[in-house]
DNA sequence: CTTTAAATATGACTAGGGTCATGTATGACT
DNA sequence: AGTCATACATGACCCTAGTCATATTTAAAG
């Protein structure tokens, strides 16, 4: 590896030490990238050689967590077990390992949205966490359709779809409400209902 | 109606004008307050006087339209109908409306979830799109359940807000679409398979 | 018609995100 | 080692949302 490889993962992994210190202290929004610059001993305008917008540091931060993650679960999901508890595991691991920092994720999740909001407007892949989400889901659900535990006249992809919406949906209730319910149990009682159907089986 | 009235609802309604053409032309992002004042022949501070921010300018536009639209609806589902058809003629019908302007559409929800994300944090009312949702179908499903074609042990607010995710959730799939697909076909079908579940019937 | 207090309007000013022309370090090639 | 092209760093500068001390307008009271 380069001097200059080097040297660009170092800035790049003290911008990230940095901000991330600085915005446990004092939140996103008032931490100024300048005090990161300055923290980090670089100049401004190397802030944006990195990273296009403050916003974009946010982003990483996402995805740096949902890698660990997505890798720690989606092991967990090949073990053997009915499809529904599988699908319910994942989902539930997911929603207890946000419950960990709550005003993290608000940010993360608030500031994400926004932001593939807008840069959806533009071409090229959707990178968003409810795409891989519903990936996963769908493979999930087809091996549940082959042993006969899913109804094989649903479409999968609406079905992970639908699988997915709820759990952002819970989440994002979970994420406003400043009560203290349990984003995990409320996920679980509505993966049940999704299962069992609204409407009456006579 | 005093004359100080009479100059703030008619100074309210001109930014609402000229940034309601601003925006049209050339984008939120795009327009400046600058503008919507010399355009609306008052001074940059008055606007803040107005609307805190200018997110919130267009968090009002969204208040404007849904009032017009939820107005309409409510309505129509006094209609005598299955339940099934009420909750699903009343989601198409509010897909439809937004199907109408797409762009507009995504400033909306992409800004407004962002501004609700934040204030959420804030004590008060949730006056959020999706709390409302909920609450009509809340009662549209309640309705189901004394006629016998709601199952009965599904608990009612879970099912509203499952409703109502999927109802978003589709909104912002097809926000985020370059393909021209019908949001509220896809919006149909997946009602549907909420009222069958997912799951084997054996 | 004055006086006076409160509401509203004003625009110079601040703050912070983002740009860009210029400077400097790096490494390939001779 | 010396030359050169290219990648990267720099910080003065720009742009625009939002603030605030001051000025003006309204309306109520005397």
């Amino acid at each position: 590896m380069s001097l200059r490889e080097k040297k660009k993962i170092e800035t790049k992994s003290r911008i990230f030490e940095v901000s991330g210190r600085l915005f446990k202290e004092k939140g996103f929004e008032n931490t100024t990238v300048d005090e990161i610059t300055k923290e980090a001993g670089i100049a401004k305008g190397t802030f944006f050689n990195y990273f296009p917008t403050k916003e974009a540091l946010l982003m990483y931060f996402g995805e740096q967590k949902d890698e660990l993650i997505y890798n720690l679960i989606e092991n967990e999901t090949k073990r053997d077990a009915p499809t529904k508890e599988k699908i319910k595991n994942f989902l539930v691991h997911l929603a207890e390992s946000y419950e960990k920092d709550k005003e993290l994720t608000k940010l993360l999740i608030f500031e994400y949205r926004r932001y593939i909001g807008y840069s959806g407007l533009r071409p090229g892949e959707d990178k968003s966490r409810s795409h891989r989400l519903s990936t996963i889901l769908h493979d999930l659900l087809k091996v549940g359709v082959e042993n006969g535990e899913v109804s094989n006249d649903i479409k999968l992809t609406k079905a992970a779809e639908v699988l997915t919406a709820v759990y952002f949906h819970s989440l994002i209730t979970w994420l406003k409400s400043e009560t203290a319910f349990s984003f995990s149990k409320d996920l679980s009682g509505k993966i049940d209902m999704l299962f069992e159907g609204i409407g009456d089986r006579m």
